[in-house]
DNA sequence: CTGAAAGCGCTTACAG
DNA sequence: CTGAAAGCGCTTACAG
């Protein structure tokens, strides 16, 4: 019994012993140097009494510490809070912890919302987002990118379409190793660098619901068809309408480039047809907006005269009277999702993270009703 | 005769031997390493047979190197398509080549204007730039701030409004020594450290344009009061007006918040006042589009019932119909003038660039006429 | 499970 | 005007 008690506080003592003196020390250290120096894994080093290649490992989560080692060194961190220097690790590892957006979509609410999204899925990985706007007409382009990427050794990079269509940015991607994640509407390669927006499904709830109120002779107006989601969006509508037995007239179909611009044109010649159409399908909601405007000039109503249908959900289509019903594209999801693959993409080289895709869904408001009789 | 010749071609032999020999070593390596690897400043050091550290004073542009050896570098350079790690030089220099952009203006056209503004300044500096959007009601919005400044030992900051109106921040970064450029409607501070926007010109313009349209009873909706510019605005707006004679009746004053939502709200608080105002100058676009809503669902007409104008003159403001008359706001412009002062700031310590400012100026559109009578 | 040494690609006193 | 050495703050074989 008396064995057994003083084999306890010796065993007592001696943990103390060594969990009191580091942390002891830190806490001294964090007195003296206050917040005028920054740690650096040297100070930890010193302070845990170790050797700074075992702070190192406890840093990269190595599984050969002793857990008691760990503990000790990870409460010293805490104290004195020590954070790696991003810049000394990567020089070490040979890369940086700099995250690429690569974009060109000229649409500042789509930017910000992805921006935001992949700045969340970055949350508090220690990586950081630099930007990278493009354009791909440019004769530089591709070397452009290149040399961002080699110059700042990147980590990863977000493509955003119209770029991430890009076969020939892809492949100098894969080129130079550089691990990269694509946004698009479909997926385009391998699941494992892709995250898709599914606009064919958003297409045809589109389709559905103006379908569904009645609408047949129905006006469709695209984004630049060299870019896929105006192709899937497209399809997703022609989808729907076909199992309403109904057809996309070619004489009602219009090609927009996705600028409100282009929405106000292609719908002011839609609008001279005769008979017109008793709806329009605009496949996003800056060009809807530039319907509306057309509608509004020629004195037209919507949606007694006309409906009206978008794509995204951005503010714009609530902005205006009558609201747009659209789709709501998840534009920051995506974002956050396409920066948690991206992370585990490195971490698990090859194994990237479950297929989560992303669903866009109907959203309706006032631009569309059912059709006069 | 024979002399001078000679003399003449082994000076010119002896040049050239100097001159060939290391861009003839620089083409081999490029052709030996081809795009496989990238040069360190010790191939350039040891192609160029001089020090590394001779190499790093031309990189620096240090004054103490013969031209020649520094016409010599440049070209090996060059050849090998060197260019300085980052990293390393951050490393080095106990600073990294990254600027923050400290914002949270919630207006994703405004965020985008300025980042490209701010990247267009930034050109090809070698300095990158990552965001850091912020929350000011947030508890640890200065401790977020300060470890995002620290951990990544950022080479400066750019601060957009309202966060750029905020003296905790600003001390803060004094304390931690960190260079910093703050955009605001006026001057905060000393000129160094300061773009100013002006907002007080755009608010008179404003002002101007109504008063000489023969407005009299004009409303006026305001951003958040804290907002200094939404104080200039005002105070811009009511100098105009005092310059004919008139003053703004507190009765048809609305303090809004800049989004779409307040500006549609204060609105129809407007449009029942009786009798109405004849105009409404919103503080800027966003909300000019609320009050547009506002008065279609009551079924008035802009301009022949009311006339409105907004700030800004971002896409929403021609976006709707009627277009919104509206102040241009230059805040790419100002993004660009803010990057340049940042890194001239750093370059010649205390010895900012010209005071350069931005003027807004008045955009005329179909929302605004003079009163009925 | 832990440590001493070398290295990532740069710069900076200090000499000369 | 130029160079050899040490250092910025980390990581990585290599030993033990």
């Amino acid at each position: 019994m008396q064995a057994r008690l003083s084999s306890r506080e010796g065993q007592s003592v001696s943990t103390e012993d060594e969990a009191i003196e580091p942390v002891a020390a830190a806490e001294e250290w964090r007195e003296r140097h206050g917040s005028s120096r920054k740690p650096t894994i040297n100070d930890v080093a010193r302070i845990a009494g170790v050797s700074k290649r075992t702070v190192s490992r406890v840093i990269n989560n190595s599984p050969l510490v002793k857990e008691k080692t760990r503990t000790e060194i990870g409460k010293v961190i805490d104290i004195v809070g020590f954070s790696p220097d991003p810049q000394a690790r990567g020089l070490a590892f040979r890369h940086s912890y700099l995250i690429g957006m690569i974009y060109d979509n000229p649409n500042p609410q789509y930017v910000v919302n992805m921006q935001q999204g992949i700045l969340a899925g970055l949350n508090k990985s220690g990586h950081e987002l630099v930007l990278h706007p493009c354009d791909r007409e440019s004769d530089t382009f591709l070397q452009d990118v290149r040399q961002f990427i080699e110059r700042l050794k990147l980590f990863g990079v977000i493509l955003t379409p119209s770029v991430s269509e890009d076969e020939r940015i892809v492949e100098m991607l894969r080129e130079i190793g550089c691990a990269y994640i694509r946004i698009a509407s479909v997926a385009l390669e391998d699941n494992d660098n892709m995250i898709v927006s599914n606009d064919r499904i958003g297409g045809r709830e589109a389709g559905r619901h103006l379908a569904g109120l009645g609408h047949e002779r129905i006006g469709f107006i695209s984004g630049k068809p060299s870019f896929r989601s105006s192709r899937e969006r497209r399809a997703g509508f022609e989808e729907a309408l076909a199992e309403r037995g109904l057809t996309l007239d070619p004489a009602l179909v219009r090609d927009g480039a996705y600028t409100f611009q282009s929405g106000l044109e292609r719908g002011r010649e839609l609008l001279q047809m005769d008979p017109r159409p008793t709806a329009i399908f605009a496949a996003n909601d800056e060009m809807a907006v530039g319907v509306l405007q057309a509608l509004s000039i020629a004195g037209l109503r919507v949606p007694d005269d006309m409906s009206i249908m978008g794509y995204d959900d951005f503010q714009i289509s609530i902005s205006v009277w009558p609201r747009i019903t659209t789709v709501h594209s998840p534009v920051s999801r995506l974002g956050e999702l396409a920066a948690e693959k991206l992370l585990l993409l490195k971490e698990q080289e090859g194994l990237a993270g479950g297929d989560e895709t992303c669903t866009p869904w109907l959203i309706e408001r006032e631009s569309t009703a059912a059709p006069r009789k």
